[in-house]
DNA sequence: TTGTATGCGTTATCAG
DNA sequence: CTGATAACGCATACAA
């Protein structure tokens, strides 16, 4: 037995009305007697009736439901996101279906093609790192589809963007371990193609040269895959020891990177901070409590996802066209501990857990 | 300008030929002659055509789109389990439309009103720890929607069912304890009215009664709202922490308690295992680099995840009903460190980490 | 080989 | 106040 819908035609022809006077009675219309509008309800209800999204998206153009593409859900940063994403849209009554690139150019095309041609009202995405390519979200966006960016956003395109202060994030992280004394600080990043890369590498580089440390080109490292590839972030990291003098501090530049490279210096039996110090992104639930040394520079996912919902469903609901787009650019949160946070840090520290 | 999609109706104009002809020839019909084909396909892919799903769905009465309930997306276990059923939707052109509970009934019947009416064609659900009554999943799965639960399912509604061994998982983590000398080992569990609850729980009991522990009632706490209210887990901590003699060991029932319940005693500055050994359940990708002191139950939510999409397809898209229903039982993985795995047992242990 | 007509569930328009 | 009909985009039975 397949699944067989309630429909306004059964109701119109259990009471013997026609269907146009069930639809009027079931959206209350002024021109239906109480009398038949209570049978009607009655009746619907009893039956549990409801509407046919699909048929109602066929006649209006629209179905409220949005489109999510990210690089992967398991990731605390991207599912925290989610998670505000789609608390904006529930209240909305709007429905979200999600898809992974897997870092994945290709695999990102055929989601974008799966989730258009109106299957959707809209599209937040934040790309994968391997695309370079952004003609086919231009050309979507251009034919009408509102699309958000957020985090790995696309500069070129000019629509509402949701980001964090990834330069100031890198910046103050870097100036903490100058602070702290380090004096090799180098860095772990992901694919150069992506914003978020280039504005923290910025960042921790401005960081440096403010405090007259050198950089040689080998500190810093990239991760085309963002480390989705199994020996791309223990290959970094190698490198990055192999250096002679071999760096005192490490700075990772993503949430996979920072447990990445945690994972990879655990494992190599090197202790954080006493043999290196390691400070990153990070939005894991656990960050918190691990190695009390490590210092983590959060972002408010479920915040970026709740606003970049917001600003999509504006611009699907609203009647004409948007022409003013804004970027909004929140402040991530910088958690030190184990050591003090630099004098006149401008951000947010924890309280400092227990030595043991 | 509203996001306008190019139909079969535009091709069938340009061409001077019939919506049908067009229609035919791009799902490449017999009866369509090669050169008219080719011109359709060409022109097709010229002005980007892609079929209308919404009409697709009207028409065949499926959306080729799959709905998912969890508690909450930000859990590492729902979100590798999303991550699992978004792989296999994706290989099979499904799309995936994702809900959270947040462990509220109401909540929950909501997303599945909203879900339901066709604009799915499956539902994978992981129920709130808030419902107990289950008839509103009973009708609409007798009603031909095609459902799999997992993890917290629903015993009375016979239909597939993937889940880990939850007893053997308790059970043989309490042993552990057992093994390495704690006498007055505690539990903090979810609401009563999981099946996971129970399971873990009756491992939990059996593994105290094998080995001739006490178990006074006060040593089981619950959280009826699985530690999504803030202070339910520091509460029921306290409450353990307040028995005298102190339980000298707690087995944490489920993720969000594991490391709600890891919180609560680094907050009161306890040491874990110095002054309380901890061991739960826990999907977190960090788990294994915190306190080398904690040991925990992993659960394949991956593969889960998979294995319950593959389940829900096959309910899908069989042609006739399926009359038999499995329940996927699979093991979950006990990573015990920092001391030594209980000998003879049977579950994978990782290579221990360094000591500091 | 191609065109015409119909239906999927709903609402809007027009006629009673 | 209520009913018949067209339309949304597509596939298909039936005609030609």
């Amino acid at each position: 037995m397949k699944f067989e819908a309630v429909t306004i035609k059964d109701i119109a022809k259990a009471l013997g009305l026609s269907t146009s006077t069930v639809s009027r009675a079931l959206r209350d219309s002024y021109e239906i007697s109480p009398e038949t509008k209570r049978l009607v309800l009655e009746y619907a209800e009893k039956i549990n009736y409801h509407p046919n999204p699909i048929a109602l998206g066929l006649k209006e153009r629209r179905t409220r439901s949005i489109g999510v593409i990210v690089a992967e859900i398991a990731n605390s940063f991207f599912s925290q996101a989610i998670d505000g994403i789609e608390s904006i849209a529930y209240h909305n009554g709007y429905n979200v279906i999600i898809s992974q690139s897997r870092e994945s150019s290709e695999r990102e095309q055929i989601n974008l093609n799966y989730l258009t041609s109106r299957s959707i009202d809209g599209l937040i995405v934040s790309v994968s790192s391997e695309t370079t390519d952004f003609s086919n979200f231009r050309e979507l966006f251009e034919r009408g589809m509102p699309i958000v960016f957020f985090d790995r956003i696309v500069s070129e395109i000019k629509t509402h963007k949701v980001i964090v202060d990834s330069y100031q994030g890198a910046y103050d992280a870097t100036r903490h371990l100058v602070t702290n004394g380090y004096q090799r600080i180098a860095a772990i990043a992901s694919s150069e193609s992506l914003s978020i890369t280039r504005d923290r590498l910025a960042g921790y580089r401005a960081a440096l040269a403010e405090s007259g440390l050198a950089l040689p080109d080998e500190y810093v490292r990239y991760c085309p895959h963002g480390g989705l590839i199994q020996t791309e972030i223990s290959d970094a990291v190698a490198q990055l020891l192999a250096i002679d003098p071999r760096p005192d501090a490490i700075v990772a530049i993503s949430d996979k990177l920072t447990t990445g490279c945690l994972r990879v210096l655990k494992t190599r039996q090197i202790a954080v901070p006493q043999d290196i110090a390691l400070i990153g992104f990070s939005n894991s639930d656990l960050t918190e409590l691990i190695d009390p040394a490590l210092s983590i520079i959060k972002q408010p996912a479920f915040e970026m996802g709740e606003i970049a919902t917001t600003l999509l469903l504006q611009m699907i609901e609203s009647k004409r066209p948007i022409t003013e787009f804004e970027t909004r650019s929140l402040a991530p949160q910088l958690i030190v501990r184990a050591s003090s946070a630099p004098a006149g840090s401008r951000w947010e520290t924890n309280v400092p857990l227990t030595a043991r």
